[in-house]
DNA sequence: AAAATGTGTTGTGTATACAAAGTGTATTCT
DNA sequence: AGAATACACTTTGTATACACAACACATTTT
């Protein structure tokens, strides 16, 4: 590989397996083993770490190495409490400022998660999610609500990852669902309907929960007392 | 100095001369200057840097020295689009989850923010303000909503400094108001009143705004028609 | 004379070597 | 045997040297 590409490759490499949690929210981050896949010296590794930090996919630590940024309870409540709010004004200022470019792009972005959809894993189905979502974040371009946006993503994508395994047909239908609110919220951008555009986000951030909270506290299963065999010492 | 310290030294000293644009918005750093100022290498300046840029208080460009975040004018409006709203949900979590400690804490950058108002300059005045708003944001404690905010008061710290001298009575006047909000916002959170909490983020920012209308659009000169000489050629 | 290109200088990007801090293990002492 | 300490090893932080790219100015060419 070109000596120029090796930086932005480690960079796209990283943020990828993040969000994807091929490398696992708290794991540890080796320097040298990314030198040498990469064929970087340290430098550059180290300020690949930087960036990432300051983007909030990775953890700085002092004298310590760095690890994925961590995804615990407490930030899955604050994730719940922040993004309606914030998904809503991106998606009522992507509707007001985006221009028929950027509707284009994000037309592109929801044919590749309908096409991950059919044909893909659970990893690929998030990316293509959160390229469609960046784009309307890209769209509504508010130098202050960007920040915050795309640590939502982040963790959105790497919550998808953890909760949102379409194991049963009903988790299916919400995917299916999810894709539905992509096409309504293109026409709403479109329209430059803002009201249509901040009701599709919650809309959007419900069906998440919902699911989340499904997968947390599932239906009890439906199975005669006493069933389970209690084999293991208490 | 220790060894040590020089790093977080170089660090405080950015974001400070940053915040009270003693480095002014788009201004160009020089990294072996700063090498020199604090006796550090480059390697540990760059890292300092690459920090400062992930949180927004500078920009890096490749190949290219880093320059202090610049302050345009697309950038004022997306803070007044932005700052209600996000300021307006960190008070209401202030209020929320704020602990005696942190309440005690704020009392005190008030009592600061006070003492700056009646002896020292803007520069104190305007960072004094900013420690105040940065410790709503500790209480409010979302690791999403903190990003934009942090941003948000970088800049309210900026645009005050170009915008908010108060060279009127007026202008006098609009700080000691300013003054009795965060008066009122410590009661309303010590007080567990989010709504109130949120009634005066709203205010709070109202106040900034009028400020720098006024400031942008002076009333008229009282001066009768004519009474300016036109010497310069047209 | 104007444009374009070559060269020198400045400054950024990367590699490597060295220093310091942290961690784990083994040994010794109680 | 268990605990504490010392020592070795691993990993992170910093410094320096080198490579490369960008910019400015001068020179040449049309």
């Amino acid at each position: 590989m070109p000596a120029k590409d090796r930086k932005p490759a480690l960079l796209a490499y990283l943020k990828r397996a993040i969000l994807t949690t091929e490398l696992r929210p708290g794991e540890d981050l080796d320097e040298v083993a990314l030198c040498a896949k990469f064929g970087l010296s340290r430098t550059p590794v180290r300020e690949v770490f930087r960036d990432l930090d300051g983007l909030g996919f990775v953890d700085l630590r002092e004298n310590r190495g760095p690890r994925v940024a961590d995804l615990s309870h407490t930030t899955l409540r604050d994730f719940f409490l922040a993004a309606p709010m914030v998904y809503g004004a991106i998606l009522r200022l992507a509707a007001r400022n985006a221009i028929p470019a950027q509707v284009e792009a994000l037309r592109g972005a929801q044919d590749a998660f309908r096409a991950a959809l059919r044909n893909k894993g659970a990893a690929e189905r998030a990316l293509a999610n959160n390229r469609f979502h960046e784009i309307t974040g890209d769209m509504a371009g508010n130098t202050y609500l960007l920040p915050s946006f795309k640590r939502l993503l982040i963790d959105h994508a790497r919550i998808g990852m953890t909760f949102y395994q379409p194991q049963t047909n009903e988790m299916a239908a919400n995917l299916s669902e999810a894709s539905h609110h992509h096409d309504a919220i293109i026409a709403a951008i479109e329209a430059g309907d803002e009201a249509a555009a901040a009701r599709l986000a919650e809309d959007h951030w419900n069906l998440s929960r919902h699911q989340i909270e499904r997968f947390v506290m599932p239906k009890a299963l439906d199975v005669p007392m006493g069933s389970f065999s209690r084999s293991s010492p208490a």
